[in-house]
RNA sequence: UCCUCUUUAGCUCAGUUGGUUAGAGCACCUGACUGUUAAUCAGGGGGUCCUUAGUUCAAGUCUAAGAAGGGGAGCCA
């Protein structure tokens, strides 16, 4: 394999004779000289190879357009142009693939996200998506490092799962059956037990229930896998199919759990910034420019700053009570600019709300605890005062909820007592039962969207955009 | 699912109160230029104005329905 682009841009020592395949961004010519500037991936940076003009390389060069693939032989040189440190003079000039620059799509120039999410399968070679990329996976790096220097083991929970109880929404159905001849029980209703299974199942709307089996006896575990939701959501993010981290861990109350909350947030934001610095400088720029047309007051705060402003202050905790009361008594409340207004204890806090807090009177991260039972899932500790459970949302700037957890309910009873008011169906769910049988323990967890804590470590403003192929609704493309 | 906006060249967009041959930048082709940084300069080719129906002497422009896409809301991560 050949050194990377990214090693050749950082040689100190050069005059070597080297060999470079990658890509061609753009090509420059004059009069006795082109430039191609290379790109391999492996950073968001160009090596430049610099081709003197022969009867021979100016055929070549004809052919060679943007996106075309290359291979270059020459000599690594300190530059003699300003843009760049290192460069290649090259001595041979191999083409590997061409571009049509008539059908290739991709042009040296300003694409729409639009048209780039039709065309998913080449928008990789763009910078952008280049950049994305690369933080996409320094964050996957980081976190399972964040967990992994902390002593908790990833366990892999079931794609496929034939329990529907856990209330997290619409599920995709999975199955074998000829959907042109189902075959029928006597009463009419599909027979599930002919399925591949013998039972009706799903894919999973979460990974939670099987981790806490696991916390059960490794103390602290986490996974790390897609997710699927079969709800009709159309809006920037939200997927169908998505990635969401879920510790889960022993022994921890809702204290415990916000720390590992906001310990993991900032470990990925700082990770980004020390290992990311040229596709966050890239990204940056990119968002200050999509915003130059708004007003002043619309405007983000900028993308380093913001990942460094994060990084460094605690994060707000307070009660959805506390929360209620600020809503309450706020201007946009009482001059009923809200659609949502906020009469009484109880209300679920719609967007505006949350991005009101969050916004506009903190003016950074937000933990809201103990909401009231009614608004919340079963599984959930139920506090002293009987109407609120130890749940923490955590809000973003721009973003709204990224991080969902809760203390667990470990006592047997009450959790029996509140799937029953809730209406879960509990011999299904005797194997999650079990767990509060034999041996239960306090313990706590949350679920991270992967998607959406990139939106706001690159700034991007579309979950559609942070994932390779986004599945939504209608779209099932590549 | 609801509200709202958009759809004009390969891409990004402009197109006046409805009026002659629908424009620009980028990309492409040709030429010029002594090392360029999404090079620059000059010239050229390139259009089912999303679809259907309607109003009108005349529709890219107005009306209706549909399609695709964006943004917001709900649900949530």
């Amino acid at each position: 394999m050949q050194e990377s682009i990214k090693h050749h841009l950082e040689q100190k020592s050069v005059g070597y004779e080297t060999v470079i395949k990658a890509w061609v961004k753009t090509k420059r010519q004059s009069k006795n000289v082109a430039f191609l500037a290379l790109n391999d991936g492996s950073t968001i940076k160009n090596l430049q190879a610099v081709i003197e003009l022969t009867p021979e390389t100016e055929a070549l060069l004809a052919r060679i357009h943007t996106g075309a693939s290359v291979e270059v032989h020459g000599k690594l040189v300190e530059s003699a142009g300003a843009g760049q440190q290192n460069e290649l003079m090259a001595s041979q000039l191999i083409i590997l693939g061409e571009a049509d620059p008539d059908h290739f799509p991709i042009q040296p120039k300003k694409h729409s996200l639009e048209f780039l999410r039709e065309h998913a399968h080449l928008r990789f070679r763009t910078n952008l998506f280049g950049a994305v990329t690369r933080v996409r996976h320094s964050m996957i790096y980081a976190i399972h490092s964040f967990f992994n220097e902390r002593g908790f083991y990833n366990v892999h929970t079931p794609i496929i799962t034939a329990s529907d109880a856990e209330g997290a929404g619409e599920m995709f159905q999975v199955t074998t059956l000829d959907l042109d001849k189902l075959p029928r029980t006597e009463d009419g209703k599909i027979d599930f037990s002919q399925d591949f299974f013998g039972r009706a199942a799903n894919l999973t709307v979460s990974g939670q229930l099987e981790a806490e089996l696991a916390a059960m006896a490794l103390s602290k575990v986490y996974t790390f896998g897609p997710t699927f939701r079969a709800e009709n959501s159309n809006t920037s993010r939200h997927l169908a199919e998505f990635w969401m981290i879920e510790p889960e861990v022993a022994f921890a109350d809702i204290n415990d759990d916000m720390d590992l909350a906001e310990g993991l947030l900032k470990y990925c934001v700082r990770y980004a910034l020390e290992h990311c610095a040229d596709d966050l400088a890239f990204l940056s720029e990119r968002l200050t420019n999509e915003e130059k047309a708004l007003p002043e007051a619309d405007r983000s705060m900028e993308l380093i700053e913001k990942l460094k402003f994060v990084m460094d202050n605690d994060f707000v905790r307070l009660t959805y009570t506390e929360a209620i009361d600020i809503l309450k008594n706020s201007t946009p409340n009482k001059k009923k600019k809200f659609n949502y207004i906020i009469e009484s204890w109880g209300a679920d806090l719609q967007s505006e709300h949350e991005r009101y807090l969050v916004e506009k009177h903190f003016k950074k991260p937000v933990i809201l605890t103990d909401y009231p039972k009614e608004i919340k899932a079963f599984y959930m500790k139920l506090n002293e005062d009987g109407k609120t459970v130890r749940a923490m949302d955590i809000l973003f700037p721009g973003i709204g909820e990224i991080v969902g957890g809760s203390q667990r309910e470990e006592n047997y009873e009450k959790l029996v007592q509140r799937m029953k008011e809730m209406h879960i169906p509990i011999d299904e769910m005797s194997w999650y039962l079990d767990t509060r049988r034999f041996g239960t323990v306090p313990h706590a967890g949350f679920g991270l969207g992967f998607e959406r804590l990139l939106l706001f470590v690159t700034g991007m403003g579309n979950v559609r955009d942070v994932i390779a192929f986004p599945r939504t609704p209608k779209n099932c493309e590549f």
